[in-house]
Parts: structure tokens; C-alpha cells; sequence
DNA sequence: TTGTTTTATTAGGTAAGCCTAATTATTAGG
DNA sequence: CCTAATAATTAGGCTTACCTAATAAAACAA
């Protein structure tokens, strides 16, 4: 399944919704975080159901197994291209950049990263980074 | 000025065809180049003489020297990322990987690269890196 | 010069992902 | 229960960068 930079953003999202405890997300909630229109995201709620990467319901979008499955590929890249900047670039953090860059390293170049650092439990931010193939279990 | 992912691929071939000292470019010349069809390029020709990138005759596109200088930074960013992945990460260069990092890396990143690698003089393919900012002259 | 081939251009269309404005549902207050 | 406010949805548009098919222009050969 080859998903979209726009589809990995949702399921980012939504993913991050999910670590702090909110597992259903509303449109308005979405477009919010999104900072666009609920029009789109209604739009584009449909397409992600279609797709089987979440559940759509009156209640909002609920990300389905496969969805978290892409979800944490994602929010791991967003990480460790955080850590890299960080520790060995040295470079400021700039999310502008780190949002780009999740979605077009492939799952090699994660691990490559992931191993040289020692595969890191946290991001700059603290927050947790999700196990890949090359961690050490 | 900020340029799309699009215009910046059309930029950076005219730079390679450029470096092999081909300094106009034909329509069917860069339709092969990219994979798409003579009328994509034409109506892309019309937006970069429009914004000032290239001079658009019946001989063909020919980078400005604005155009030049954009291409440089792509060019710069793509063969640093190369070196980067060679060098640091030791994972097979992936040219997919590579052409999607190229217009998403900030000017920042890429000095911080550069520096880190000691300013190399030439990509994996044995290609100049253009100078930047970060290099000793 | 005329006809053939190649190249360039125009016209009109498509898919993504966003938008606005209008409409429909839902929720909450009195 | 009814109304007002909030949320969701639909309908129709726009932009980017592609496409195909048709036409025009240029290059070349006889």
C-alpha cells in the first residue's frame, strides 16, 4: 500500500492523538490540529475508511490496526529524524523540515539511523520512539 | 521565492544536462529526461520562463542565472544526501530516497552535512558537490 | 519545391487535496 | 419540547502537474 505524504499526515496525527489518550477524533478536532477546513477532512476521512486504516463513525475516526501499524512507521521516522538533527547534525530542530522528511526516508534509512544512534527510546521531546525491525527486543 | 518539487527536478536536470555541456535544452530532450510527455514540459517551460528560472526560445530552455543558482542548491542537497546515507548511515544509495530528500532538506541541514563530512568534494557517482556557504575557499 | 517525418504546441481532461458556501444533523439550554 | 448554537456533510470550485489527441511548425529528403 503506498500512501500519500497528505494520508501519512492524518494517520500521524491521529496517532499522536491516540498516545495522549484519545482514541476517537472528531472532524473539528482533526481540522484543528490540521489547520485546515472540516470539509477536507470529512473528504478525507471517507478515503482513510476506504482504505481500511480507520473506522469512521458518527463519533469520529478511530484508527484501525493497519492504520496504527502505518501510523507508528510514521511517528518512528518523525523521531529518530529528530535525534539525527539533533545529535549528529547538531542542527536546530525545525519541524518544517522533520514533517517533510518522515515521509520519504524508507524503512532501511530509519533503521540505519535507529542502529548509528543506538536505537533511542525518545525523541528531543521526550516522547517515545516506536520499535523497528533493528531494535534490540 | 519558494519552488515546488516539480519545478526543482526540472531545474536540477537542466543542471546535470548543463554540467555535460549541454546548455539549452529541448522539449523532447527533457520529456525524456523526466519520463513525461512533450506538453507537460511545455506548459512547465512557459511557468519557469514565467518566473525568470530559464529563457525559453525555439532552440530550446536554457537555465538563467537565478535558475542556475536554484539548481545549485538542489544539485548540492541531492549529492550531500548521497555522501550522507554512503557515509554516515552506510545504507545502499537509493536514488528514490535520495530525489524526494534533495527539496526537502533546509539549507541549514545541508551545510550541516557538509561540515560533518568534511566538505566533500565530489558525490558517490564521482559528480562535484557544489560549494556552499559552510566551505572553506 | 513538395512531401514526409519529427518536434512543438494547443485544447481539453484527470486526480489529489484543498477551499467556500449552503445544507443537514446533533447537542444543549430554557 | 423547541430553539439556538455547534458540528458534520454536500455541492461545486480551484490549483498543480500530469495526460491524450489534434494541430501546427520545422527539418529534411527527393
Amino acid at each position: 500500500m503506498k500512501l500519500t505524504e497528505s494520508i501519512e499526515e492524518y494517520l500521524e496525527t491521529m496517532y499522536v492523538f491516540l498516545e495522549e489518550g484519545k482514541d476517537v477524533v472528531r472532524v473539528k478536532e482533526m481540522a484543528e490540529a490540521l489547520n485546515i477546513t472540516p470539509a477536507s477532512v470529512v473528504e478525507m476521512f471517507k478515503k482513510l475508511e476506504s482504505f481500511g486504516l480507520i473506522e469512521y463513525t458518527k463519533e469520529g475516526a478511530k484508527l484501525t490496526n493497519t492504520g496504527i501499524k502505518e501510523a507508528e512507521r510514521i511517528v518512528r521516522n518523525h523521531r529518530l529524524v529528530e535525534v539525527l538533527l539533533e545529535k549528529v547534525l547538531k542542527v536546530k530542530v525545525d519541524e518544517e523540515v522533520v514533517c517533510k522528511m518522515e515521509h520519504t526516508i524508507s524503512k532501511e534509512i530509519a533503521d540505519a539511523i535507529c542502529t548509528l544512534l543506538n536505537h533511542p527510546k525518545a525523541c528531543p521531546h521526550g516522547k517515545p520512539i516506536p520499535r523497528g525491525g533493528c531494535c534490540p527486543r
